[in-house]
RNA sequence: GCUGGAAUCGUCUAGUGGCAAUGACAAGAGACUGUAAAUCUCUCGCGCUUCGCGCUUCGUAGGUUCGAGUCCUACUUCCAGCA
């Protein structure tokens, strides 16, 4: 069983430590997405320089490239990648609902490879197999989106992920006598905005007995936190909880961990650093508007990574007109860090008995509302 | 000097009798939430009461025509070849 250590709670609000077999996540904690066991534009030095404690790849793009086979050769997820922390990987569940062209059976899924069009089949018992063989420390279970946010939809899909998650558990408990190396399974609940559906599923997650739980299915941040409410308040206190994609607006961190969430992750922060869209404490700033042009300041004052510590905004508005490459790999930084630190501050704020001032103060910044 | 050819939005460019005029780049702005995202969208002559209306535009000045960026004449500039 994985270990999870609670060191101090409030609520449904939580601080703690996930042991994992490749090093501890200090919780709440924001998981870097590297989908393809790389996140984009940035090296993994640069994410244990700006402070992250684990990574998350999917299973679905390592299955088409370079296959968990190969992975699994080169010693696992961790190994591969040269992250070597603690890392996760998604089932996959997420492309069913995102890609187009594909089938959907009661077995499994049927898709084409985009790389080189070949015929791919997902299956809840050939998820864990992958998993297992990428190796990641944490496992989400092979789920299925709704194809849209209507009631009978939702309830479709989170019956499916149910009898899925099933057959998940089961392979999962095989494959790990098969396997020496400890990994873990986190159910994922479903159910969309409907409370009746999110508290169903919860229950069920609960019942099949995962390590954690992946939360999923979110839309829009409306609502989140009744939903949150709702589910966390269901799920075991003493396991861990990942809130999957949540996260491009730091509102969403804050309401996440007020509300029990542990991790964290979204491919927002370096897919906007990438388009030139930067996070800062007095909001969004977009680095390729003209009024950065001779703005010598740094782009986050008060912010110490390696982008902020060296470099103007005058000189990231020059690199991104320019389409170099540094400005995204600065960019990416910035984001990353920012959202991993405004996580880790989240985290110090609920051990020192602070948590609404800081957010309160945060939120008020950021969205300037005050 | 002669003979050809060319002049269109910041740049390059489409356009051969019905066009405020094509495309690309540049420029300006926006989007992005378990990544087919180094992507996508919008604006880009001027002014308004902006799903519309009114002006002014294709080197300059005239002309032909109901109508000219497109045809004709002259001029200006540039390019090529020949002296």
């Amino acid at each position: 069983m994985l270990k999870f250590d609670i060191i101090k709670s409030k609520g449904l609000m939580r601080a703690g430590v996930i042991h994992t077999p490749h090093g501890d996540i200090k919780t709440p904690a924001f998981v870097g997405a590297a989908t393809k066991s790389t996140v984009k534009a940035l090296t993994m030095k640069e994410m244990r320089d700006l402070g992250s404690q684990a990574i998350l790849a999917n299973t679905y793009h390592l299955i088409l490239a370079p296959g968990p086979e190969l992975i699994k050769k080169a010693g696992g997820l961790a190994e591969f990648s040269s992250w070597h922390g603690p890392t996760f990987t998604d089932s996959g569940g997420f492309q069913i609902f995102s890609l187009p062209d594909v089938k959907i059976t009661e077995d499994g899924v049927k898709f084409k490879s985009y790389l080189s069009g070949d015929k791919f089949e997902m299956t809840p018992e050939s998820s864990m197999q992958a998993q297992w063989a990428i190796g990641a420390d944490i496992h989400m279970a092979f789920d299925h989106l709704a194809k849209s946010e209507s009631y009978d939809d939702m309830e479709e899909a989170m019956d499916r992920t149910h009898r899925w998650l099933e057959r998940c558990k089961k392979e999962h408990d095989k494959l790990s006598k098969e396997y020496e190396k400890e990994q873990y399974l986190y159910a994922v609940v479903q159910g969309g905005n409907f409370d009746n559906l999110r508290a169903k599923s919860a229950e069920f997650c609960k019942n099949i007995e995962p390590d954690g739980f992946g939360i999923g299915g979110v839309f829009v941040a409306d609502g989140m936190a009744e939903m949150l409410k709702t589910v966390n308040g269901i799920l075991p206190e003493c396991k861990p909880r990942h809130l999957l994609g949540m996260g491009q607006e730091p509102i969403d961190l804050f309401v996440g961990a007020e509300h029990g969430c542990d991790t964290f992750d979204c491919v927002a922060p370096t897919r906007m650093a990438r388009n030139g869209t930067l996070y800062t404490l007095d909001g969004r700033v977009n680095i390729k508007n003209a009024k950065f042009k001779e703005d010598f300041t740094p782009l986050d004052p008060e912010c110490d990574c390696e982008c902020c510590q060296n470099y103007t905004r005058a000189y990231l508005h020059h690199l991104f007109k320019s389409d170099e490459i540094t400005a995204k790999v600065l960019a990416s930084i910035h984001n990353e860090h920012f959202v991993v630190k405004t996580v880790d501050k989240i985290r110090d704020s609920i051990l020192n008995d602070t948590f609404e001032e800081y957010r309160n103060n945060f939120l008020a910044r950021y969205y300037n509302t005050k």
